[in-house]
DNA sequence: CGCTTTTGACCGGCGC
DNA sequence: GCGCCGGTCAAAAGCG
Protein backbone atom coordinates (compact mmCIF):
# COMPACT_ATOMS: atom_id res chain seq x y z
CA UNK A 1 0.00 0.00 0.00
CA UNK A 2 1.32 3.27 -0.68
CA UNK A 3 1.95 5.14 2.77
CA UNK A 4 2.92 8.36 1.00
CA UNK A 5 6.53 7.62 1.17
CA UNK A 6 9.35 6.42 -1.49
CA UNK A 7 10.84 3.28 -1.31
CA UNK A 8 13.10 1.22 -2.94
CA UNK A 9 13.59 -2.75 -2.54
CA UNK A 10 16.94 -3.15 -1.91
CA UNK A 11 16.00 -7.00 -0.56
CA UNK A 12 13.77 -9.95 -0.44
CA UNK A 13 14.29 -13.10 1.87
CA UNK A 14 12.34 -16.21 2.82
CA UNK A 15 12.23 -16.47 6.76
CA UNK A 16 11.85 -19.16 8.71
CA UNK A 17 8.68 -19.97 9.76
CA UNK A 18 6.65 -18.02 6.71
CA UNK A 19 6.77 -19.32 3.11
CA UNK A 20 6.05 -16.39 1.85
CA UNK A 21 8.71 -13.82 1.20
CA UNK A 22 9.85 -10.66 3.22
CA UNK A 23 10.57 -7.79 1.18
CA UNK A 24 12.88 -4.69 2.31
CA UNK A 25 12.74 -1.47 1.40
CA UNK A 26 14.71 1.96 2.17
CA UNK A 27 13.32 5.15 2.07
CA UNK A 28 14.24 6.95 -1.25
CA UNK A 29 12.87 10.66 -0.22
CA UNK A 30 16.07 11.44 0.98
CA UNK A 31 19.47 10.19 0.00
CA UNK A 32 20.84 8.95 3.28
CA UNK A 33 17.52 8.59 4.90
CA UNK A 34 17.68 5.28 7.59
CA UNK A 35 14.51 4.47 7.42
CA UNK A 36 13.46 0.77 6.59
CA UNK A 37 10.01 -0.58 5.60
CA UNK A 38 9.56 -4.62 5.86
CA UNK A 39 6.72 -6.04 4.89
CA UNK A 40 5.42 -9.67 4.80
CA UNK A 41 2.05 -11.62 4.30
CA UNK A 42 0.96 -13.19 7.13
CA UNK A 43 1.51 -16.89 7.25
CA UNK A 44 -1.90 -18.05 8.37
CA UNK A 45 -4.05 -15.86 6.65
CA UNK A 46 -2.53 -14.40 3.20
CA UNK A 47 -4.43 -11.60 3.53
CA UNK A 48 -2.92 -9.90 5.47
CA UNK A 49 0.24 -7.80 5.50
CA UNK A 50 2.43 -6.81 7.70
CA UNK A 51 4.48 -3.84 7.23
CA UNK A 52 7.13 -2.92 9.65
CA UNK A 53 8.76 0.33 10.19
CA UNK A 54 12.33 0.85 11.66
CA UNK A 55 14.46 4.48 11.52
CA UNK A 56 13.95 7.90 12.12
CA UNK A 57 13.38 10.05 8.86
CA UNK A 58 15.92 12.60 8.29
CA UNK A 59 14.15 14.62 5.99
CA UNK A 60 10.41 16.60 5.87
CA UNK A 61 8.12 14.09 5.18
CA UNK A 62 5.86 14.82 1.99
CA UNK A 63 1.90 15.34 2.20
CA UNK A 64 0.84 12.24 1.36
CA UNK A 65 3.07 10.72 4.11
CA UNK A 66 1.72 13.55 6.53
CA UNK A 67 -2.01 12.96 5.48
CA UNK A 68 -1.48 8.97 5.80
CA UNK A 69 -0.14 9.39 9.41
CA UNK A 70 -2.62 11.76 10.30
CA UNK A 71 -5.18 8.94 9.82
CA UNK A 72 -3.76 5.60 10.28
CA UNK A 73 -1.36 6.26 12.29
CA UNK A 74 0.64 3.72 10.24
CA UNK A 75 3.18 6.11 9.39
CA UNK A 76 2.95 8.27 13.06
CA UNK A 77 5.83 6.66 14.37
CA UNK A 78 7.65 7.66 11.25
CA UNK A 79 6.66 11.37 11.49
CA UNK A 80 7.08 11.94 14.96
CA UNK A 81 10.36 12.27 13.68
CA UNK A 82 9.40 13.66 10.84
CA UNK A 83 10.21 17.75 10.40
CA UNK A 84 6.88 18.38 9.40
CA UNK A 85 7.11 18.77 13.11
CA UNK A 86 10.53 19.08 13.57
CA UNK A 87 10.93 22.42 15.70
CA UNK A 88 9.18 20.24 18.03
CA UNK A 89 10.92 16.59 17.73
CA UNK A 90 13.73 16.80 15.79
CA UNK A 91 15.78 16.18 18.65
CA UNK A 92 14.60 12.25 18.54
CA UNK A 93 17.06 10.28 17.17
CA UNK A 94 16.13 6.89 18.81
CA UNK A 95 15.27 4.36 17.20
CA UNK A 96 11.87 4.08 15.84
CA UNK A 97 9.48 1.40 14.77
CA UNK A 98 6.05 0.33 13.71
CA UNK A 99 3.83 -2.58 12.36
CA UNK A 100 0.91 -2.44 10.48
CA UNK A 101 -1.35 -5.04 8.81
CA UNK A 102 -3.75 -4.89 6.34
CA UNK A 103 -6.38 -7.61 6.45
CA UNK A 104 -8.03 -7.63 2.86
CA UNK A 105 -10.74 -5.49 2.25
CA UNK A 106 -12.49 -8.22 -0.10
CA UNK A 107 -13.68 -9.58 3.30
CA UNK A 108 -16.46 -8.30 5.26
CA UNK A 109 -14.22 -6.06 7.02
CA UNK A 110 -11.12 -4.09 6.12
CA UNK A 111 -9.14 -4.42 8.86
CA UNK A 112 -5.79 -2.03 10.21
CA UNK A 113 -3.65 -3.22 12.60
CA UNK A 114 -1.02 -1.48 13.91
CA UNK A 115 1.79 -2.05 16.94
CA UNK A 116 4.15 0.89 16.60
CA UNK A 117 7.47 1.58 19.24
CA UNK A 118 9.24 4.65 19.40
CA UNK A 119 11.27 4.71 21.95
CA UNK A 120 11.27 2.99 24.85
CA UNK A 121 11.11 6.20 26.72
CA UNK A 122 8.26 8.14 24.24
CA UNK A 123 4.69 9.07 25.13
CA UNK A 124 3.47 6.70 22.38
CA UNK A 125 1.08 3.91 22.86
CA UNK A 126 0.88 1.43 20.78
CA UNK A 127 -1.78 0.64 18.86
CA UNK A 128 -4.54 -1.17 16.93
CA UNK A 129 -5.81 0.98 14.23
CA UNK A 130 -8.85 -0.37 11.74
CA UNK A 131 -9.43 1.26 8.93
CA UNK A 132 -12.94 0.62 7.75
CA UNK A 133 -12.91 2.81 5.40
CA UNK A 134 -13.60 1.41 1.62
CA UNK A 135 -11.01 3.06 -0.29
CA UNK A 136 -9.46 0.09 -1.22
CA UNK A 137 -10.86 -2.21 -4.13
CA UNK A 138 -9.63 -5.29 -5.89
CA UNK A 139 -7.38 -3.13 -8.31
CA UNK A 140 -5.71 -1.12 -6.22
CA UNK A 141 -5.37 -3.25 -3.12
CA UNK A 142 -1.91 -4.83 -4.29
CA UNK A 143 0.93 -2.49 -3.68
CA UNK A 144 -0.02 0.73 -5.83
CA UNK A 145 -1.12 4.20 -4.71
CA UNK A 146 -4.43 5.41 -3.69
CA UNK A 147 -6.49 7.69 -5.51
CA UNK A 148 -7.02 9.04 -2.64
CA UNK A 149 -5.42 10.27 0.46
CA UNK A 150 -6.22 7.80 3.30
CA UNK A 151 -10.03 8.01 4.56
CA UNK A 152 -10.56 8.87 8.44
CA UNK A 153 -12.55 6.02 9.39
CA UNK A 154 -9.43 4.72 11.46
CA UNK A 155 -10.26 2.71 15.29
CA UNK A 156 -7.29 2.99 17.26
CA UNK A 157 -7.24 0.73 20.45
CA UNK A 158 -3.99 1.99 22.19
CA UNK A 159 -2.88 0.01 25.52
CA UNK A 160 -0.10 -0.11 27.76
CA UNK A 161 0.34 -2.63 29.91
CA UNK A 162 2.56 -3.45 33.13
CA UNK A 163 5.92 -5.05 32.70
CA UNK A 164 5.16 -7.84 35.42
CA UNK A 165 2.38 -9.29 34.28
CA UNK A 166 1.38 -10.91 30.82
CA UNK A 167 -2.53 -10.92 29.48
CA UNK A 168 -4.33 -14.10 30.12
CA UNK A 169 -5.21 -14.69 26.68
CA UNK A 170 -1.29 -15.15 25.74
CA UNK A 171 -1.85 -18.76 25.97
CA UNK A 172 -4.54 -18.56 23.47
CA UNK A 173 -2.65 -16.05 21.14
CA UNK A 174 -0.10 -18.64 21.43
CA UNK A 175 -1.62 -21.67 20.41
CA UNK A 176 -2.43 -20.53 16.80
CA UNK A 177 0.67 -21.31 15.99
CA UNK A 178 2.19 -24.11 17.72
CA UNK A 179 5.69 -22.66 16.94
CA UNK A 180 5.34 -19.14 17.60
CA UNK A 181 8.45 -17.36 14.94
CA UNK A 182 9.72 -14.12 15.98
CA UNK A 183 9.27 -12.42 12.54
CA UNK A 184 10.17 -9.58 13.69
CA UNK A 185 11.03 -9.10 17.42
CA UNK A 186 11.34 -5.60 17.33
CA UNK A 187 7.85 -4.29 17.63
CA UNK A 188 5.39 -7.15 17.81
CA UNK A 189 4.52 -6.99 21.68
CA UNK A 190 3.11 -4.77 22.28
CA UNK A 191 -0.19 -5.22 20.73
CA UNK A 192 -1.02 -8.25 23.02
CA UNK A 193 -2.65 -6.45 25.54
CA UNK A 194 -4.97 -4.95 23.23
CA UNK A 195 -6.34 -8.48 22.73
CA UNK A 196 -7.45 -8.64 26.20
CA UNK A 197 -10.19 -5.53 26.68
CA UNK A 198 -10.20 -5.76 30.67
CA UNK A 199 -6.44 -5.66 30.74
CA UNK A 200 -6.38 -3.04 28.26
CA UNK A 201 -8.36 -1.21 30.58
CA UNK A 202 -6.85 -1.65 33.62
CA UNK A 203 -3.77 -0.86 31.47
CA UNK A 204 -5.07 2.24 30.50
CA UNK A 205 -4.04 3.81 34.23
CA UNK A 206 -0.51 2.68 34.05
CA UNK A 207 1.96 4.99 32.74
CA UNK A 208 5.09 1.93 32.27
CA UNK A 209 5.68 0.88 28.62
CA UNK A 210 4.47 -2.00 27.68
CA UNK A 211 7.44 -4.76 28.20
CA UNK A 212 8.60 -6.71 24.82
CA UNK A 213 7.87 -10.62 24.86
CA UNK A 214 9.75 -11.33 21.35
CA UNK A 215 8.51 -14.96 21.18
CA UNK A 216 5.49 -14.09 19.24
CA UNK A 217 5.09 -13.41 15.43
CA UNK A 218 3.41 -10.38 14.12
CA UNK A 219 1.43 -12.99 12.04
CA UNK A 220 0.23 -14.71 14.79
CA UNK A 221 -0.79 -11.74 16.86
CA UNK A 222 -2.74 -9.97 14.04
CA UNK A 223 -4.64 -13.34 13.83
CA UNK A 224 -5.17 -13.53 17.22
CA UNK A 225 -6.22 -9.65 17.29
CA UNK A 226 -9.02 -10.41 14.80
CA UNK A 227 -10.45 -13.54 16.17
CA UNK A 228 -9.76 -12.69 19.56
CA UNK A 229 -13.46 -12.21 21.14
CA UNK A 230 -12.10 -9.28 23.35
CA UNK A 231 -10.88 -7.73 20.42
CA UNK A 232 -13.99 -7.88 18.75
CA UNK A 233 -16.23 -6.88 22.24
CA UNK A 234 -13.68 -3.56 21.93
CA UNK A 235 -14.45 -3.16 17.94
CA UNK A 236 -18.38 -3.51 18.63
CA UNK A 237 -18.48 -1.31 21.46
CA UNK A 238 -16.31 0.95 19.43
CA UNK A 239 -18.45 0.98 16.37
CA UNK A 240 -21.45 1.57 18.55
CA UNK A 241 -19.58 4.34 20.10
CA UNK A 242 -18.47 5.70 17.23
CA UNK A 243 -21.51 5.64 15.23
CA UNK A 244 -23.83 7.44 18.30
CA UNK A 245 -21.14 10.07 17.96
CA UNK A 246 -21.47 10.62 14.58
CA UNK A 247 -24.93 10.90 14.62
CA UNK A 248 -24.77 13.88 17.05
CA UNK A 249 -21.67 15.46 15.73
CA UNK A 250 -21.88 14.37 11.58
CA UNK A 251 -22.32 17.72 10.43
CA UNK A 252 -19.85 19.28 12.18
CA UNK A 253 -17.17 16.92 11.52
CA UNK A 254 -18.59 15.46 8.18
CA UNK A 255 -17.02 18.17 6.33
CA UNK A 256 -13.53 17.83 6.08
CA UNK A 257 -10.99 19.60 4.37
CA UNK A 258 -11.18 16.19 2.50
CA UNK A 259 -13.00 18.51 0.03
CA UNK A 260 -13.84 14.96 -1.65
CA UNK A 261 -17.67 13.86 -2.73
CA UNK A 262 -16.30 9.95 -1.95
CA UNK A 263 -15.71 10.94 1.48
CA UNK A 264 -18.63 13.38 2.04
CA UNK A 265 -20.70 10.48 -0.02
CA UNK A 266 -19.33 8.09 2.67
CA UNK A 267 -19.52 10.04 5.75
CA UNK A 268 -23.39 10.80 4.91
CA UNK A 269 -24.38 7.35 5.84
CA UNK A 270 -23.70 5.59 9.34
CA UNK A 271 -25.30 2.34 8.69
CA UNK A 272 -21.66 0.54 8.16
CA UNK A 273 -19.38 -0.11 10.30
CA UNK A 274 -17.05 0.63 6.75
CA UNK A 275 -18.59 4.67 6.71
CA UNK A 276 -16.18 7.32 7.82
CA UNK A 277 -14.74 8.72 10.93
CA UNK A 278 -12.38 8.17 12.91
CA UNK A 279 -12.22 6.67 16.56
CA UNK A 280 -9.62 6.83 19.25
CA UNK A 281 -9.17 4.53 22.28
CA UNK A 282 -6.35 5.85 24.59
CA UNK A 283 -5.66 5.94 27.71
CA UNK A 284 -6.34 7.79 30.16
CA UNK A 285 -9.80 7.99 27.83
CA UNK A 286 -11.78 4.63 27.58
CA UNK A 287 -12.99 5.64 24.48
CA UNK A 288 -12.20 9.24 22.53
CA UNK A 289 -14.48 9.92 19.48
CA UNK A 290 -13.21 12.56 16.77
CA UNK A 291 -14.37 13.40 13.59
CA UNK A 292 -12.95 12.76 10.65
CA UNK A 293 -9.06 14.29 10.24
CA UNK A 294 -8.25 16.67 7.59
CA UNK A 295 -5.70 15.96 4.85
CA UNK A 296 -4.90 19.49 3.55
CA UNK A 297 -5.12 20.90 7.25
CA UNK A 298 -2.31 21.96 9.69
CA UNK A 299 0.25 18.64 9.85
CA UNK A 300 1.00 20.36 13.42
CA UNK A 301 -2.53 19.34 14.09
CA UNK A 302 -2.22 16.29 13.14
CA UNK A 303 0.87 15.38 14.75
CA UNK A 304 -0.73 16.28 17.98
CA UNK A 305 -3.48 13.90 17.39
CA UNK A 306 -0.64 11.02 15.95
CA UNK A 307 0.89 11.79 19.55
C1' DC B 1 19.33 6.63 -19.83
C1' DG B 2 18.10 6.56 -15.22
C1' DC B 3 15.65 4.39 -11.82
C1' DT B 4 13.65 0.24 -9.76
C1' DT B 5 13.32 -4.63 -9.04
C1' DT B 6 15.25 -9.15 -8.79
C1' DT B 7 18.15 -12.43 -6.75
C1' DG B 8 22.19 -14.88 -5.32
C1' DA B 9 26.07 -13.81 -2.43
C1' DC B 10 27.80 -12.04 1.59
C1' DC B 11 28.00 -10.65 6.46
C1' DG B 12 27.18 -10.57 11.36
C1' DG B 13 24.64 -12.17 15.37
C1' DC B 14 23.27 -16.00 17.89
C1' DG B 15 22.74 -20.64 19.72
C1' DC B 16 24.71 -25.09 20.22
C1' DG C 1 34.13 -23.41 15.70
C1' DC C 2 30.17 -24.34 13.11
C1' DG C 3 25.74 -23.84 11.21
C1' DC C 4 21.53 -21.32 10.99
C1' DC C 5 19.14 -17.25 10.06
C1' DG C 6 17.88 -12.48 9.21
C1' DG C 7 19.39 -8.49 6.95
C1' DT C 8 22.08 -6.15 3.38
C1' DC C 9 24.82 -5.68 -0.81
C1' DA C 10 25.42 -5.36 -5.57
C1' DA C 11 25.33 -6.93 -10.31
C1' DA C 12 22.07 -7.98 -13.72
C1' DA C 13 17.66 -7.44 -15.62
C1' DG C 14 13.44 -4.91 -16.27
C1' DC C 15 10.89 -0.84 -17.28
C1' DG C 16 9.24 3.69 -18.77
Amino acid sequence: MNDGCQWRKYGQKVSKGNPCPRAYYRCTVAPLCPVRKQVQRCAEDMSILITTYEGTHNHPLPIAATAMASTTSAAACMLTSGSTSAPRLSGISAPSSSTTAYINPHGPSHFYLQNQLISPSSNSHPTITLDLTNKYNSSNFAPSAPRYPPAPTTFNFSSSIESNSMPSWTSACSSTSSQPQPYNNKSTAHVYSSLNQAYWQRAATSALPPPAPNNMSTDTIARAITSDPSFQSALAAAITSYVGARSNDANANGASNYGSSRYLDRSSSLGSARQGGLMLLQPPMPVVVSGPKSVSGSPEDDMEQAD
